[in-house]
DNA sequence: GTAGTTCCGAGAGCACTGCTCTCGAAGCGG
DNA sequence: CCGCTTCGAGAGCAGTGCTCTCGGAACTAC
């Protein structure tokens, strides 16, 4: 782990330097992030942390990595600790843990949900890795649940199918004809790349889901609700995940 | 309208200004905006354009005011071209024309719903209005369908009793007793402040759909998806679609 | 231990930004 | 025509990202 002092040193600076970046986002916001006032901070000349980062975008690069890995970490805490018999409250406890980060992170969350940093191009290959930590949650509790027979739903059907539920006769399993061509390929190969064992419908609501539950957060954490309109945004929230697990088929 | 001559060159130069701010904005992003680019484009030094726009971030109050009210416009027009008789056309109409207009105009988009400009806070005075026409349009879809009786499911269930539709005995009604205090009071609120009839349930189904739909641009027009996870995003949003309206109980 | 190499911080500098100030030249009303 | 307002130009200040050079320190090889 240690290395030569001169690389323990070197890694030592760079830690410094992700920190204070850290710090200066969470107080002025991703597009105010200095790295000239990283450098003050650091209590060195502006020019001496290129010595380490080479760009501020690549800063942002390093800040945006860290911070999926926290969301990441924070929601997979959060769903381990909520058990594994109760699918339904795995979920709950997934959807929950995002938006606490959020209200909690709201600059760094915004660097990660909101629009992005202009001039400033995630790097694909350093970010999707811990970036998809928090879809690959939610798409181990559906799967898990629909292994496992815990769905209340037909998982067969489409969302409209679903939402409506009529009661149909038994057997009579059709095989989600409704879903067109393009969006079942592209279904397929997600269920194939991430061995999912649930069917097109419930993939396709699954990434519903998925949207919904950022589209909340990001109206909480960005204010879009305007100023007073919800004394108690987390009664909504409450209220959305409820729908949330109704579409989805959770108990 | 014409006034003095002077007032009427001040006008059109306010107007040119924000024409050319608008196509930054377009081509640079949000924070890229420049007023000293601005002041090129239009052949003047940079001192100039602050006889007329007195900051960087009133232009952008401006180009956010000009952006709600274009997307207003847009979201207006298309619901009014989905006559008045299909309260699901109508409601399918308004969300592809979010869409639409999101894809269209990603910069400005993100101006609107991403995350907010560092530094720059819109002033609720100016900004609320002309950014509230377009939940206004979904909230009188939804208030309409239900006063006509279109509804397809019970607007008094819950989420969870909507979406999981177990026949009631009829006359049965019980009137949304599972929604906690807080949200029912704040419902209340918005229903008074609306002059809805819809029940607070129903209501609050509107507001999860809201976020979702916007939720759902988001991840498009901000590439949350990953690069080539959908080769048809339409044919995912037109699912969503469906859900959104069985959501809310719409043919 | 010394010589050579690598690393690192400081400083100057370039081009850019938002924004403020002054100054002189227009246009306008009385 | 005179006085006033408006406006554009220019200089300037403080800040930004980033590049370059230079001198000293640290490490490596002999």
């Amino acid at each position: 782990m240690a290395g030569t002092p001169r690389e323990r040193a070197r890694e030592q600076t760079i830690n410094d330097i992700v920190r204070i970046g850290r710090e200066q986002l969470s107080q002025v916001g991703a597009a105010a992030l200095s790295l000239r006032a990283v450098a003050r901070e650091l209590g060195v000349v502006s020019s001496a942390v290129y010595r380490y980062v080479g760009s501020r975008d690549e800063l942002l690069t390093l800040l945006v990595v860290e911070a999926y890995n926290e969301l990441g970490e924070a929601v997979e805490q959060a769903v381990a600790a909520a058990g594994d018999r109760n699918p339904g409250a795995r979920f709950r406890a997934l959807c929950r843990a995002v938006r606490e980060w959020g209200l909690r992170e709201p600059a760094r969350y915004a660097l990660l949900f909101g629009s992005p940093v202009p001039g400033y191009q995630a790097p694909a290959e350093r970010t999707t890795g811990p970036g998809i930590r928090v879809v690959f949650a939610l798409v181990r509790i559906i799967d898990d649940a629909y292994r496992a027979g815990a769905l209340t739903a037909d998982p067969e059907g489409t969302g409209q199918q679903l939402v409506r539920q009529e009661p149909r006769p038994q057997g009579s399993a059709h095989h989600g004809a409704a879903l067109p061509g393009p969006l079942h390929h592209d279904l397929a190969a997600i269920r194939t790349e991430f061995g999912l064992a649930a069917p097109d419908a419930l993939v396709a609501r699954g990434t519903l889901v998925w949207t919904a539950l950022f589209g909340a957060v990001n109206f909480e954490v960005f204010g879009q609700y305007g100023r007073e309109t919800f004394t108690d945004p987390g009664s909504l929230f409450e209220h959305h995940l409820d729908v949330f697990a109704g579409i989805l088929g959770l108990p």
